[in-house]
DNA sequence: CGGCATGTTGAATCTAATCAATCCACGTGG
DNA sequence: CCACGTGGATTGATTAGATTCAACATGCCG
């Protein structure tokens, strides 16, 4: 449970009792492949799903096989936590690479918000920050360029990479396909590689083998008009 | 707060005593004119804010006076009920029509949560539900059509309304203008005009002085490929 | 080595944006 | 009562950003 507390006090602050609570939480771990569904759309799960390792995504279908990404996961996120009060899913998550996950029963987890009333206004919190996260998307969808949407994503995953230890100088992994970005971002897999292609022209980025490496922070965040209040991340962000 | 006890109890249920507390809590009643903003970007507010009569929306600014709307919001909702968890808003709040809205203290409610946990499960659902129409509006702007998006907002709205009793015979208030609508669906005003002439065209809706009276409901869920899931309304979906 | 997923590039097309007038409904004041 | 002002709605003409279709390259894995 190293993951979900470094996660935690990323956006809070955590007692040693409390500490001790989370890592007593009994939880089943399990492997899987990438590209694999973790629950889905409809389903009434019984358990949260917290990822120790790799990245996922959630999404929904539509017709014609039409996918939108919703949001990028990272080890210590638990993306599936709403499933605590809306017991319904809207959606569907997956794994975007190989990952290593953790179910929690929702019993245990209601029981410790009981419990520990703080870990339970911590959880909120952590929904709350992905709503925020949502409606920053909701922006860049509906009123940024294809170019701002990617340098944004890149600025976002970059920091909440950062936050749990998982990105420094300016590099991270982001082993998303053009494919995966253009769900995300509501574009085609086409423009998305004409648009990286002139960062990398700009000398903004590069993107190769799943490793991001961010060669203008300053006039990364510039383009992208990008501001991380809305990651609401406890300890201040490193420039 | 009649209208705040028929929300929740749109989402979940009460029991007389919580019903009796959520009564109890102390309130500033405001009427303001439209287009006001309650809450800005920035803001670190003390209390949260009920609608009690009108519309409002969230919204974020970007440069040149680019606005994208993130939610409209309807008697009965708490917009920035976020605020309790996450205290530096990442986005403004404002009202659409002449608006009262009641201002309820933090402390209050934090207190309420603490003596009521069922009270506090259930406004954390509040701000769940919240978060699922936020990924409803992402899968619009990033994959559905114009024309979708509109008929989507449209049934939306019809059910966020009639959940509160404030829509029933297919019709209901949708004091938006053009350019509220584009700004909700990233689009421009120009064409949100086309498309619903389109839509009149096609006998799916009107919309005239702030009323939308929808012609053909079926077939309006049929064109925005709707599906109510989203909104986790707790008394099933009148056809 | 072969096969398949992913990435790359070009050309044509299209949806929606942009720019620019004009129209209409409504409220106000002379 | 009507002229005027204003905000919103409507229409036309043009443009731009992104999509679509298609072909080809690259790289990884069995």
């Amino acid at each position: 449970m190293a993951m979900l507390l470094r996660k935690l006090e990323s956006i809070g602050t955590l007692s040693d009792v409390e500490r001790q609570a989370i890592q007593g939480l009994p939880v089943r771990t399990q492997t899987l492949n990438a590209r694999q569904d973790i629950v889905r759309d409809g389903d009434r799960p019984s358990h949260c799903c917290l990822i120790l390792d790799g990245w996922a995504c959630r999404y929904k279908l539509l017709h014609e096989g039409r996918r939108q990404i919703l949001s990028f996961h990272i080890a210590g996120d638990v993306p599936d936590l709403q499933t605590l009060h809306l017991p319904t899913m809207d959606h569907s998550l997956a794994t975007v690479t190989k990952a290593t996950v953790a179910f929690i029963p929702h019993e245990s987890l209601r029981e410790l918000t009981v419990n520990f009333p703080s870990i339970g206004a911590l959880l909120w919190r952590d929904t709350l920050v992905d709503a925020g996260i949502f409606r920053e998307w909701i922006t860049g969808l509906g009123r940024r360029s294809a170019f701002e949407r990617i340098a944004h994503l890149f600025c976002e995953m970059y920091l909440k990479l950062q936050a749990v230890g998982l990105a420094g100088d300016f590099r991270c992994r982001m082993p998303t396909t053009q494919n995966d970005l253009a769900d995300a971002l509501g574009l085609t897999p086409v423009h998305v590689n004409r648009v990286l292609r002139d960062m990398r022209g700009l000398a903004l980025i590069t993107l190769r083998s799943s490793t991001l490496v961010i060669e203008a922070w300053d006039e990364l965040l510039r383009v992208a008009e990008f501001d991380p209040t809305y990651l609401h991340l406890e300890k201040p962000v490193a420039a």
